[in-house]
DNA sequence: TGCCCATGTGACCGACCGGTCATAAGTCGA
DNA sequence: TCGACTTATGACCGGTCGGTCACATGGGCA
């Protein structure tokens, strides 16, 4: 989507460019955010923005899509998921490895955040609209998996259960950090030194929580034989960009 | 937190301020709305809005609070909560009356679920953060009364429990929402005629469902006998405003 | 060297914003 | 009828916005 002026840019300065556009988009939000300010962080003249991209939303997208997303895929993707354990084990190592990614890039979660709750904007609800039905299909993939490995109840409305799953991983995770660390994502981002206030055991123990909640809610009473034996984050994936909906 | 001026208007002046506002806070959301709009739409002088309220955000809270609040907490309260049920029926028929008002009020459900979410205006966050504690707080004191109804573990950790109820309460319910009726809060809002996508037997149905999940994640394997038999609204909801947040 | 063309630039435009203030209109008791 | 006070008004101010455009810059090629 950016133009093709965009992508000839010295790598330098199109990576300061991004940083300047999350920045601002972590800050004031995706309304409040202005193309003024970004150029004026990023040190380019107004002129040259529109000479990359045409407008707000498809700088956005740009940074949502494939700066952005392909990042925590690729994070996500260097996780031991393979560890001997059952389907929640393997998602409670997915879910640190997602977290972990969120807290270590504050902003990046921040902007991610957005793309769950509906805006005045049409643009940005538009793209709102795409992530929601990526986030649905997925985690339902990944339910499907874990009834394929013998772990997930049978008798399940899926796409309910999977809603459910997204709600809790976004806004109900994002509640916990806030009890637990006293500070809102916003905050977090201004001061990303003091993510010492949540530790890694209390987030190990938050993760467990929910997973245990989860387990009870859509589990099988007990383990059930089966084929598969871990999870293909592959095939859960494809839509790429989902990578976003952890943390 | 509105000035005198205000409460001395007559109360038609006042309605079709507040109708005004709510309108374009929804339509446009918190940081989108503009004063000047909001006095065009209401027919009266911009320098008269500024001899009502002090800015933006003290309207928003008395709209939220005061105007908003107050109609569904006493919708809730002509419930009747008091049907024979255990702990998880008369939970139902309480989200199903939540759900309710907040499918006959749109504009309303669009304005509350803004507060569920992080926002880049420092004055509305302060104001997100009072109800994320709210909400936090009132739903663990209805957890706590299923635990004293015998119906809710005793092993649970109650805030974290809470938090996860409040995500699938508001941001999960929406989505399911919007697959069953194909749009969004903000088109909801354009055109409520279309209620009838989402027909009373599938919010029935929704509502079971999510009611299940929840009884399967926190419930007691079989109730237990107990002392209270029923949920007092007055204990929860000390903190008003709470209403807000189902649906 | 001179030319071309992709790229960079920031002053400028009209629109809209939040907020103010001098003034007008309305109300009511004396 | 008068005057004191409250309420209503909208033109106006300084500021910021998204977006444009005439022009400057610079690298490669003839």
């Amino acid at each position: 989507m950016p133009k093709p002026t965009f992508r000839n840019l010295p790598p330098e300065k199109r990576a300061r460019i991004a940083e300047a556009a999350i920045l601002e988009f972590a800050e004031k939000g995706y309304i409040g955010a202005s193309i003024s300010s970004i150029v004026a962080r990023a040190g380019i003249a107004k002129g040259s923005f529109y000479q990359y991209f045409d407008g707000k939303i498809v700088l956005y997208r740009w940074l949502v899509y494939e700066h952005t997303g392909q990042a925590k895929l690729a994070s996500l993707k260097r996780l031991p998921v393979s560890a001997p354990s059952d389907f929640w084990g393997q998602l409670a190592t997915l879910l640190m490895g997602g977290l972990r990614f969120g807290l270590e890039h504050p902003r990046l979660s921040r902007l991610a955040s957005e793309l769950y709750h509906p805006s005045g904007d049409p643009e940005l609800q538009q793209l709102v609209g795409e992530f929601q039905t990526l986030a649905r299909t997925n985690w339902r993939g990944l339910l499907e998996q874990g009834q394929a490995m013998g772990d997930v109840r049978e008798d399940l409305d899926l796409d309910l259960a999977a809603e459910m799953m997204v709600a809790m991983l976004v806004q109900g995770m994002d509640l916990t950090l806030q009890r637990k660390a006293g500070m809102d994502l916003i905050d977090f981002c201004s001061h990303p030194e003091l993510e010492h206030l949540f530790p890694v055991e209390e987030q190990r123990e938050m993760i467990d929580g929910i997973v245990d909640l989860l387990r009870r809610a859509v589990g099988t009473p007990e383990h059930r034989p089966s084929d598969q034996d871990r999870i293909d984050l592959d095939a859960v994936m494809e839509g790429l960009g989902n990578g976003l909906d952890l943390g």
